[in-house]
DNA sequence: CTAAGTCCAATCATCCTACAACTTTTCAAA
DNA sequence: TTTGAAAAGTTGTAGGATGATTGGACTTAG
């Protein structure tokens, strides 16, 4: 095989350059770019290059312009970004049985592979659950609760497990969020989450998929619920 | 909530056109562009504008252009491509794990879910599986089988799992190809595609997961012995 | 006739200037 | 203080000019 002798376009290569420098939180989510005329200037292009570049941005999902206004940075990942029109593209239950399906995976992983750190943090997780539960604060309690489930999958030590979860659960929320304030009923009972904490710490693969189908199939019902109301 | 005032500028515009006609394969993958003079006239925009478009759907993956011959269509998926990318920044490892999450919630949804054109495809595609198994064709064997695994994906009514399984294993296909042929060893038995078929048929869910599970350890175990030499 | 080399037309890549459309800021008048 | 118009700044669109690369047509030597 012999090299492949690929240049790369200046547009590319501005393209790359700013790629960086988002995902390196030089330029993080709502902050404003310099003017094009700047930016010609500090990459050494033209005009017309340089806004390819952002155009190429700009439909990925990473920037967003404005006429008149100036362009700021709208999200850091691509992937998530693709992720999510795809989610809006789908049904709830559809996005539910994916994300079901990842952190059932997940949760196996979690039992064999978890360390001290990553139980440290599921537990800390479940104080803010508690904590907001006996606030009532619907809100809040979700907010903790996606933090236990993200520290779950974190303890699969799979990083694309991660990052597909992240981003099939991030335009989940607001689905999830507008249902349980519209259900109205707020029964949470924190023993699923001890009793799924324990699995894994004990490593107990079984009992740890078994308390993930159990806490979605509860969930699931739920929602059926609610939607046929 | 007022009405968004939001007017979709003309390289937006442009850009949905091409897709548009990338997805209704009026342009299919290979197929090349018209040269960007005669497409400014079609679209009746500038250059600029024509080519800001162009350049976001090269970033995207949908196309592709080359200095001095043109522009051909590369791929009819802006999302197949951006989880393409995934995929290819991870290890094969941790996508077999992700394949197997799917797999897996695939079954049992099937198990549910199937109907008789379902399992016909199925069918079909376990004869294709043991035909190049007989002929000892290697490559054609591993064609069969993804097409009956996609078979047993469609048949749990999921698109989203559907898409998420496709885009997943066609990046994979390649290492899988080169890991088995590496292997040399290749003895398939067709037991476990018949009995994963006759729970999904028998609508037994934990028998159906179960097989797959089996099916996917297996398949691990080889790769990690080979990995290892 | 074949094969190698040359030339040329087509095509994309980059740059430039100009103007239009829109937003924000500034500032003066009511 | 509020209003409104002007000004400055920013992105959007247009059109032209030139460079770089490719692929095919053509030529020529063997």
């Amino acid at each position: 095989m012999l090299k492949k002798t690929e240049r790369l376009s200046l547009v590319e290569q501005v393209v790359i350059q700013i790629e960086h420098l988002i995902e390196s939180s030089h330029w993080q989510i709502g902050d404003q770019l310099p003017a094009e005329m700047q930016l010609m200037k500090e990459f050494d292009v033209s005009r017309n290059t340089l806004r390819e570049a952002i155009r190429a941005l700009v439909h990925a999902g990473l920037l967003e312009t404005k006429q008149g206004s100036g362009t700021v940075v709208k999200s850091s990942s691509a992937f998530g970004v693709a992720l999510h029109r795809q989610v809006e593209k789908s049904s709830v239950m559809e996005t539910l049985e994916v994300r079901l399906a990842l952190e059932r995976e997940a949760a196996q992983l979690a039992a064999i592979r978890r360390n001290d750190l990553d139980l440290e943090a599921m537990t800390e997780s479940i104080q803010l659950c508690k904590l907001a539960s006996e606030k009532g604060d619907v809100q809040e309690f979700l907010q903790a609760d996606i933090i236990f489930h993200k520290a779950m999958v974190k303890a699969s030590h799979n990083k694309m497990l991660e990052r597909l979860y992240e981003h099939i659960t991030e335009p989940l929320q607001s689905s999830i969020e507008e249902i349980m304030v519209a259900g109205a009923y707020f029964n949470y009972s924190e023993e699923i989450h001890y009793e799924l904490l324990e699995a894994i710490k004990q490593q107990d693969v079984h009992a740890a998929i078994s308390y993930v189908n159990q806490y979605i199939n509860d969930f699931r019902e739920k929602i059926k619920r609610i939607q046929e109301d």
